[in-house]
RNA sequence: GCUGCUGUAGCUCAGUGGUAGAGCGCGUCCUUGGUAAGGACGAGGUCAUGGGUUCAAGCCCCAUCAGCAGCUCCA
């Protein structure tokens, strides 16, 4: 008898060679019908598996999130098999889940396109329909090298496969694949699925090997789950900040200037007011800010670096014979004002900042709506400070980052931290102080976050403040660069204490990111239904009907004098009308005025996304909505 | 940049080798109204661009450009 004891605490015996799927059956017979995968001692495994003495055994099922994940995996097993059997000469490389589902590179020549997805999901449904088991075998790994040789892919999966036993999966008598495991117990037990999207992706990701066939699919437990997974995509799509632009007129790209956005003058009001906040958020923290140059020479391009190392995402131009380059950042501008006069450690640390226009010639495929542009503004700031100074400073950037998404009500975020990449500039040493000194600041606030080898920016390691759109792609938006290597080469110096001219440390530093990028963000964020200190049109008023237009004009000169952003509907149409249109626009505030509201000096207020309405005098609405200004309340 | 898909009215999209379509929007007129879209009429097209096939191309073929999804890369 094998001793087995399960995730509650209780303990329990069964006979020697008892599987785990027996077990979940010793259980209870809903469990058993539930189960679809096991936890022995902490590994995932099928329910074939036999349990030796004193293991703790947890029984898996769609209640976990591992047991969704076999089953997508499962599911991407089935597909394989479905694909397999239309297109015999596919070769299939590797299926992994992902969030929400799963996909399977292949090598297969035709191309597979959105049409062809309905007869794959027909094929997978037979099987599925057949409940085949998925049967594990085991091997060595010479004796799968074996077996394989020839297939590439499937060799070099075994090459980078842990352990020595090596394990396939067949699904009833026919398809078999190379799997760790573990699998359901048969293809029956998977759920619901679509096939979602064929795309290409290199293989190991490296844009050198040729390029396979990635077919997405998802998968849940029921039918509901599916639909209610689509229509949540519907809905994420609606706030896809490019159609939302295009539809409430905030900005527009045009094929004359690919990755260069055009922004309209609801977009710019959004842009001016987040430029408002961010001017008195950093003067607060300190800051003085300045302007240079778009276009500089190309030496000084030479001197930061930048040739050697940024060259291909630079524009170059060329002024009277001379070679000149658009910036792509702003650093070595800002290190020429810095170079304008001398400078004493009593100034530091000093804390200059820029809302630069830098341009990056971007890959044509990697362009994406506000998010992903070629030219872009970025809320940079360059601080310059003694080595002593640096963890501070860190401090101090990490807090205004903090206060300022704090404004916008970001608080799904994470943070990352990049280290040295191949390509870089300084020594090892001065990487490893530069690195320590982030994660000291880090560690100060107590933050957590990811480390990404080798990704840091070509002079300093850097963090990174990232957030998730709409779709759940990740996106950066701050970034700390910590940089020992600029100030040298530009031979910034200071006066220190004791009169000797030292080298300051520069720290770049950008909260927003790219102002681009940021609208960008914040269109998806509330879904373009701005708070309304950030609403291009924050009150519209609606007249009933003709006769009271000339009131309507009344009220809209008050509110225009109290600095409101204001419009007015006096179209030939209904009320009704007017209030749909305005709603579709996203109106925060709508204020019908007819006879009534004449007479009384009132207006009847209708605020967005809600039915109610209620009449107010026109001062009491006005210090209202000041105050929310004033809060900048979301 | 790579793979695949897409490109028709301002927007969203139908369109089967033989006369260019709808809804919304826009303009004019009617309507003068009370809380999520009143009615009539009208204007609006180099079917992305350039080649080719064909008696005939929005439709088939090739190239280019742009967009979309993903890969690679990045704020």
């Amino acid at each position: 008898m094998a001793k087995v004891a399960l995730p509650d605490g209780s303990k329990l015996e069964v006979a020697d060679g008892t599987t785990a799927g027996q077990l979940a059956e010793q259980i209870g017979t809903g469990l058993a019908k539930a189960a679809i995968a096991a936890r022995i001692n902490g590994e995932l495994v099928d329910l074939s598996t036999p349990i030796n003495d004193n293991a703790d055994v947890q029984i898996i099922t769609l209640k976990d999130s591992e047991g969704i994940n076999i089953m997508r995996h499962s599911c991407a097993h089935v597909m394989a098999e479905a694909i397999c059997s239309i297109w015999p000469a596919t070769k299939l490389v590797y299926g992994p889940t992902v969030e929400d589902g799963f996909y399977y590179d292949i090598d297969l020549d035709e191309p597979i396109r959105p049409s062809d997805f309905q007869r794959i999901e027909e094929k997978m449904r037979e099987i599925v329909k057949a409940d085949k088991p998925f049967i594990r075998t085991e091997m060595s790994r010479a004796e799968a090298l074996d077996k394989l040789a020839g297939n590439k892919y499937k060799t070099d999966n075994i090459k980078h496969a842990d352990g020595d036993v090596i394990s396939f999966y067949l699904q009833g008598d026919g398809f078999e694949d190379l799997c760790r495991g573990p699998h359901l117990p048969s293809t029956g037990k998977v759920g619901s699925f679509k096939i979602m999207s064929v795309a290409g992706a290199y293989w190991h990701g490296d844009p050198t090997q040729k390029m396979l066939q990635r077919v997405y699919g998802t998968c849940w437990p029921t039918q509901k789950d599916l639909d209610d997974y689509l229509t949540r995509l519907e809905e994420a799509k609606k706030r896809d900040h490019r159609l939302l632009g295009k539809q409430l007129d905030l900005f527009s790209f045009n094929e004359a200037a690919p990755g260069f956005a055009f922004m309209h003058a609801k977009g710019m009001i959004i842009w001016n007011a987040i430029v408002d906040f961010w001017r008195a958020v950093h003067n607060k923290y300190g800051y003085q800010e300045i302007k240079t140059p778009i276009i500089l020479n190309e030496q000084l391009w030479h001197k930061s670096g930048h040739w050697d190392n940024y060259k291909e995402n630079m524009y170059f131009t060329n002024i009277d014979g001379v070679g000149y380059a658009i910036k792509p950042m702003n650093c070595p501008g800002g290190c020429l004002v810095y170079k304008t006069r001398q400078h004493s450690y009593r100034e530091f640390p000093m804390r200059i900042a820029e809302l630069g226009l830098v341009h990056r010639h971007e890959a044509s495929g990697v362009m994406h709506g506000l998010f992903r542009v070629r030219q872009f503004t970025q809320d940079d700031a360059h601080i310059y400070c003694t080595p002593e100074q640096i963890e501070q400073e860190i401090i101090g950037v990490i807090e205004l980052t903090f206060e300022m998404y704090r404004a916008f009500g970001f608080e799904d975020f994470h943070i990352e931290l990049s280290t040295k990449p191949e390509k870089h500039i300084g020594s090892d040493q001065i990487w490893d102080v530069a690195t320590n000194a982030l994660k000291d600041a880090l560690k100060h606030k107590a933050i957590e976050y990811k480390i990404n080898e080798g990704d840091g920016a070509f002079y300093g390691p850097k963090i990174d403040f990232h957030i998730k759109d709409c779709l759940r792609r990740s996106w950066q938006l701050g970034t700390i660069q910590l940089d020992f290597s600029m100030p040298a080469r530009f031979n910034l110096v200071y006066t220190d204490r004791d009169n000797t001219e030292k080298t300051p440390v520069m720290i770049h530093r950008a909260v927003l990111g790219s102002f681009e990028r940021f609208i960008g963000i914040l269109i998806e964020h509330y879904g373009a239904n701005f708070p309304l200190w950030l609403a291009p049109e924050q009150v519209r008023i609606l007249a009933i009907s003709e006769k009271s237009n000339d009131y309507a004009k009344v009220v809209r000169d008050k509110l225009k004098d109290a600095q409101l952003r204001c419009g007015m509907d006096l179209s030939d149409e209904k009320i009704n009308a007017k209030i749909a249109k305005a709603h579709s626009e996203k109106l925060p505030y709508m204020l019908v005025v007819g006879p009534k509201e004449a007479r009384s000096n009132t207006v009847n207020v209708r605020i967005r996304g809600d039915k109610e309405t209620r009449t107010v005098v026109i001062d009491d609405f006005l210090r209202t909505v000041k105050q929310e200004i004033v809060e900048k309340k979301i």
